[in-house]
DNA sequence: GAAAAAAATTGAACGCATTCATTTTTTCAG
DNA sequence: CTGAAAAAATGAATGCGTTCAATTTTTTTC
């Protein structure tokens, strides 16, 4: 049996997590008060910090839940990927894309992206970056799956492009949080442009290379 | 000849700026106290914000200049684009990479991004991503110089592929800044291997493509 | 050159995240 | 059950960017 005191624990953290998660999409990130937040969580401001660092904690806690579900995701692509080149990459950035508004706002994004990068050195930014590399990782293990399978040239460099192809999606999906006004169609359109232009090089030679 | 008033606010704006780019300089765009700047520029606070907006606004003025420097120097690099593309695009991201802490601190460049991201209705945002779309411009336009030179394949994208390269010289220059070791050496091997990687898939076919 | 008008300066006050000394609650030994 | 020790909760206080009503300085008008 659990005791009382892991109990009330448990109960309360959950009670922060729900209330800030409420009012985040209520109000925004930056709109929302530690103390509305305390206040609806039943919770004093000082108990509060005692369950959380700070408030970027509690971001954290959203950003993870969501990027760990679009890993998830992401491996099914990976696993089983469309038929050109083209297709599938497009496939896997669009599953991120499609994916990013479930838990997040825009706003939680670019003050998640921004905190990350301003305090490199807190766990906050290692965890984002941690979570930002896997999804690297997975574009890289989907290039690599294309190649084994000879549909895109042997000779690139998977890593280096994987890298490449990643802070592209990244970019334009900053610029996608950073306009209120785009539609998420806008930003697969120009995904899709940017996914053209690289795979129209990646197209294997007719002829296989000779070896060495 | 300048009025008194017109003098004196002119004298004000420089000391105001000189005082926060030291102070930014010894103790860190974080840790300057506006008092500090205020009182270093012999001036009350209520004046400091007089004559900038906020915090930010110092650190606009300072990331302006930088850049404009390197759009500077990049021209020279795209009228004059070494011999082969892999050297070309090479030199211009060097220039960039190289005049990047004249003026900024690491810390400088971190806050600048970060500000940039998360409120992006804002004069600083604007202007901040205006100046990285004339670097993205400048990249682009040394594609299509290498296409009409016949250095790189005529069919790709210059405009799709100008902006991917940028997107990853930025994310390159981001992991640059949040980490205080790593030496501008390390970026520009990086950024090498990207580049090295691209520039793989650019070389143009050995026939020159039918037209149409 | 004096008085009125315009512009600029000033520092105390405000909002809000975070901290910390004090109080309350829970656990546990005997 | 009791009292001491441990853990957690609390809200007033702090630090810092920014605002604003009151004051001072400069310009204009006659």
């Amino acid at each position: 049996m659990a005791g009382l005191r892991e109990r009330q624990k448990a109960k309360r953290n959950r009670s922060i997590l729900t209330a800030a998660s409420a009012l985040f999409g209520q109000v925004g990130y930056e709109a929302a008060r530690i103390d509305a937040i305390a206040e609806a969580a039943e919770v004093s401001v000082g108990t509060f910090y005692n369950y959380f660092e700070n408030k970027a904690d509690l971001l954290l806690a959203i950003v993870s839940m969501e990027v760990e579900e679009v890993l998830h995701q992401g491996e099914a692509v990976v696993a089983a990927p469309p038929a050109t080149a083209e297709a599938a990459l497009f496939a896997l950035i669009s599953t991120y894309y499609d994916h990013s508004l479930v838990y997040l706002t825009k706003e939680m994004w670019r003050t998640a992206m921004a905190l990350s990068i301003q305090h490199p050195e807190t766990p906050f930014s290692r965890r984002y970056f941690e979570l930002d590399a896997a999804l690297a990782e997975q574009v890289t293990a989907l290039l690599r799956g294309l190649q084994a399978r000879g549909t895109i040239r042997r000779d690139a460099d998977a890593a280096a492009l994987g890298a490449v192809i990643f802070a592209d999606l990244n970019a334009m999906f900053t610029g996608f949080t950073m306009d209120e006004t785009m539609p998420l169609a806008t930003l697969t359109g120009r995904m899709a442009a940017h996914v053209a232009a690289l795979t129209g090089l990646l197209a294997p030679p007719l002829r296989p290379l000779p070896a060495g």
